[in-house]
DNA sequence: GCCGCTTATTGATCATGATCAAATGCCCGC
DNA sequence: GCGGGCATTTGATCATGATCAATAAGCGGC
């Protein structure tokens, strides 16, 4: 039993035998391909709680994956202030702000214990002449990345700060299902702080929109574990609360 | 001289003897692979004020490079408010987020009359394994993409209305100078609608916001026309006005 | 030039979220 | 189990920006 318990990890550990190859870089390659890809790959590596990946400044080495756990990204500004732009869940690919100009500019830090696949730049570039696929993928999920932060946007402007909890809530449930996660009960390994900075609000008032979203029924919340009760009327609350006519009939 | 003029004209329609050479697609490539390019790309294509150049929804036909002028993308939110999330200005490149599907995920509408090259998707997939040096510098302006949709998140988290304002001319006029155009003195082609969209306010904050920065003399405004008297407290304004002490120490 | 439309500005009031302050609960080491 | 430190919650007040309302300033058409 424990032999094959460790067998199966080992088959994990191989891209095409990997949970997150659906989403991941292996989408759309062929079989030979992938197990040239998992010649490239850097896998499972270990990252433990507010570890570091890279920092902001940091010459980049390779683009990441994350196999199991979560990531955040953020930027310190020059007067001091650091913000949090992206949250990574599995499947998802980060590191791509660096190939601009092969220096990364966030610093990426792990939410809780983690676990990283990394695929050398060198390496990228190398085979992508010879793996058009591949490039593809990378360009695919890239683009992905573009529209994540289309979402931000729309997260961020002209919205009330219970839309904006109520928001990240139904999106983070969504990521979660799209990975093969627990949607409906988890525990969130991002703090009230990161969530609030990330959200663009303070501690406090994220703290009383989670009340009132507990209030309403829609959640329970306890520290980080999580368990949304009333999905639908959490969607309500996030997106149709406030419906500016002005905006309403643009065409 | 006029034929000396239209001469030019012609020699400008070619990437090699276009002002945005440095920037855009063309940058990095050698003088045979820039000619090859050439061959592929649909150039000058006109557009006028609020003509559409796709709409959230359509195939993917091409991803396209600001020559001349200006453009907005936003979305429409199923609630049918909508939402600008990017400014393209020339030597940008964008439909990048339509690589994760072959569909466009926002809409595109000109801010002035504008002039528009586009690159194929299909001659883009075809010849990237013949020009790695194409697809390269296509992930380089990609991921320049990411970052300012990671400068949009910082514009928009935790920042007075005032900071938005006077942050958001000064990176306008940081990318007019990096692209060659006037930048203390211009015409904002955006309007003021389209602005506090952006930057998700109301109108009217807007207004009192440029009524402000106007009083403390950074800048003069009439209607669109706007000029940059001092850069240097404009800057002030936008990035240092606030150091919460919490986020300052953070490590 | 004049009229009507759209865009921008200014004013007054109100609601939301920031800020200041305190209390509570939880985890960890001893 | 106890105590200290940290994360979170709750409360009270205040400032900022949203909203409502009205005016002013271009701009195009005739």
């Amino acid at each position: 039993m424990t032999s094959k318990l460790i067998q199966l990890d080992e088959v994990r550990r191989i891209c095409s035998g990997c949970n997150m190859r659906q989403l991941c870089l292996p989408a759309g390659l062929q079989p030979g391909e992938i197990n040239e890809l998992d010649q490239l790959v850097q896998k499972r590596r270990r990252i433990k709680t507010d570890e570091y990946l890279f920092r902001a400044g940091d010459v980049a080495q390779a683009i990441y994956a994350v196999r199991v756990g979560s990531f955040k990204s953020f930027r310190l500004r020059e007067d001091g202030v650091w913000q949090i732009v992206g949250i990574h869940l599995p499947g998802e690919l980060f590191g791509l702000d660096a190939l601009a100009d092969r220096c990364h500019q966030v610093s990426v830090q792990a939410l809780e214990t983690s676990n990283v696949c990394a695929l050398p730049l060198a390496d990228l570039e190398a085979v992508s002449a010879r793996m058009p696929s591949l490039s593809k993928q990378v360009m695919r999920m890239t683009s992905r990345e573009l529209n994540s932060g289309h979402d931000n946007h729309e997260l961020l402007a002209r919205r009330s700060a219970q839309e904006r909890v109520a928001l990240f809530l139904c999106r983070y449930a969504d990521r979660r299902r799209n990975c093969g996660l627990q949607a409906d009960s988890f525990d969130m390994a991002i703090s009230r702080q990161d969530l609030s900075n990330y959200l663009g609000l303070q501690l406090e008032t994220v703290s009383r929109a989670f009340r009132q979203l507990k209030d309403l029924g829609c959640i329970t919340a306890n520290r980080s574990l999580l368990e949304i009760k009333d999905l639908s009327s959490l969607r309500d609350i996030a997106g149709f609360c406030d419906n500016t006519p002005d905006y309403a009939y643009h065409q």
